[in-house]
DNA sequence: TCTTATGCATAAGAAAATTATGTATATATT
DNA sequence: AATATATACATAATTTTCTTATGCATAAGA
């Protein structure tokens, strides 16, 4: 994982932003979402994963609903209403983050 | 500042990417150019900046040159032939990063 | 049967910031 | 003249946020 320092700080809107469009998901699943969707470019680790859950859980902006298939467990998180109003935010501050981003890097890209 | 958790990890890249365009700068300027670039939204503090300045000499990847400006003390800062290849490297990471977070984050923004 | 995949969790450690200081000179403001 | 702000560096203490390592448990595949 080249860019692994480099998506430090993101990590709890990205968790947002796949509940803002996926309605509701476990953890085991998120990281495969995302995986699949960086094509394996971003690889969020258990480690990281579950304590940010719980940490937005505790800041009011997830809900759990825990549920078994299979025989296994899984808990489920989807935004409270809280988190949907948060989501928009965080999303705001990261895609202009991105822009200024692409400012300093790559100025000649994209006007967005 | 927003965005201060979100930029963690992309400090080091911003200084070689700066270096490589300016040639050559000092630690102060280089906060300032950012927040120019930036509009306001990137400020990098100096407890960060001046830390991570040495580190990226300690690697080699930057030469330092003291001057004195009107009676103060300024460091200046070159890339290394060694810094000029990783410079290279860690803007491709950095580049293929903003990808990731896009495709994450704004499917349907731009296709870079 | 043994490995891999699924699914959760947490503790120890490392990395990389922020915040708070500190030093010193120059310029602008009151 | 006094004071605040800007310039310019530095570092220590703390916090945030990860990685790595470990643990438990079930299901599926080789």
């Amino acid at each position: 994982m080249a860019n692994s320092k480099l998506y430090k700080g993101s990590l709890n809107t990205i968790i947002l932003k796949l509940l803002e469009e996926q309605g509701k998901m476990y953890g085991y699943e998120m990281a495969q979402k995302v995986k699949e969707l960086t094509k394996g470019e971003l690889n969020i680790t258990e480690g990281a994963l579950y304590p940010a859950l719980h940490k937005l859980e505790a800041e009011g902006l997830l809900d759990v609903e825990v549920a078994k298939v299979d025989n296994r467990l899984r808990k489920y998180y989807k935004l409270t209403e809280q988190g949907e109003k948060e989501t928009i935010n965080r999303l705001a501050e990261l895609e202009e983050f991105i822009r200024s981003m692409q400012r300093l890097v790559n100025p000649d890209w994209s006007i967005n």
